[in-house]
DNA sequence: ACCACATATGAACAGATGTTCATATGTATC
DNA sequence: GATACATATGAACATCTGTTCATATGTGGT
């Protein structure tokens, strides 16, 4: 909760503080979550439930990939909270979990559009 | 710049669609972003400079991590344009690049907190 | 029950990655 | 120049991780 401070505007004067860091079980908590954003095909899964609920088999299709692998991805961005799954019939459907990741994954394309070079 | 449009709010109905999905080029390089904030000594190194301009060694001392360590994954953060350096006599200065980061790391702060269980 | 389809799971392997240690580069002061 | 301090760099190693293949589980229709 106090990360929070950190992260909004603030003139960046300050040379010495002895401000709390970011605690070891946060960061990793933290982390966990961007280390599985962090991979091109995980992410581009990702991506693909941010148009809507989509099948394993369909994200497969479409970014050629095995259903097997697309399958390994979405369980651990469900066991993160990243997707959320939801069966209609013999196809399960996952979607973004919330518009957090949704924003998290703005703020990233605008800072690699940014880049001047 | 077309995937902007995916990360906006809309309602999630859509089933079937043929929109272009994330390119493969750009999802190396947007995981690349990802994957460094998926440690988590580099994350709370990348939280420290939200702070302001933090050096090698006073980052290194209030993490409890080595100097080469630290040094290590800055020469990451900075290649990939996360953090920025200025030096200032024998010291260097390492401050986050740009809001773009701020938010992001905000929003994925947001959402880990959210979590119900 | 059987079949076809969709998704999930487990084992196994090659390649990537974080950390440590030793060493080098750079900067200021004497 | 020589010394002390701050940061950077390279090699080496143990661990982790993404992918593939084979197999299992689950669902609906005949």
């Amino acid at each position: 909760m106090n990360i929070c401070s950190y992260v909004v505007e603030m003139p960046q004067h300050t040379l010495t503080t002895t401000e709390p860091s970011l605690s070891d079980d946060k960061a990793v908590e933290l982390a966990e979550m961007f280390r599985l954003l962090g991979d091109p095909s995980r992410l581009r899964i990702v991506v693909e439930t941010l148009e809507g609920p989509q099948s394993v088999g369909h994200m497969a299709d479409k970014l050629g990939l095995s259903s097997s692998l697309v399958s390994h991805h979405l369980r651990l961005l469900r066991a993160a909270r990243l997707v959320t799954a939801e069966r209609r019939g013999k196809q399960i459907f996952y979607r973004i979990h919330d518009a957090h990741v949704r924003h998290v994954i703005a703020d990233m394309v605008a800072h690699v559009n940014e880049e001047p070079e």
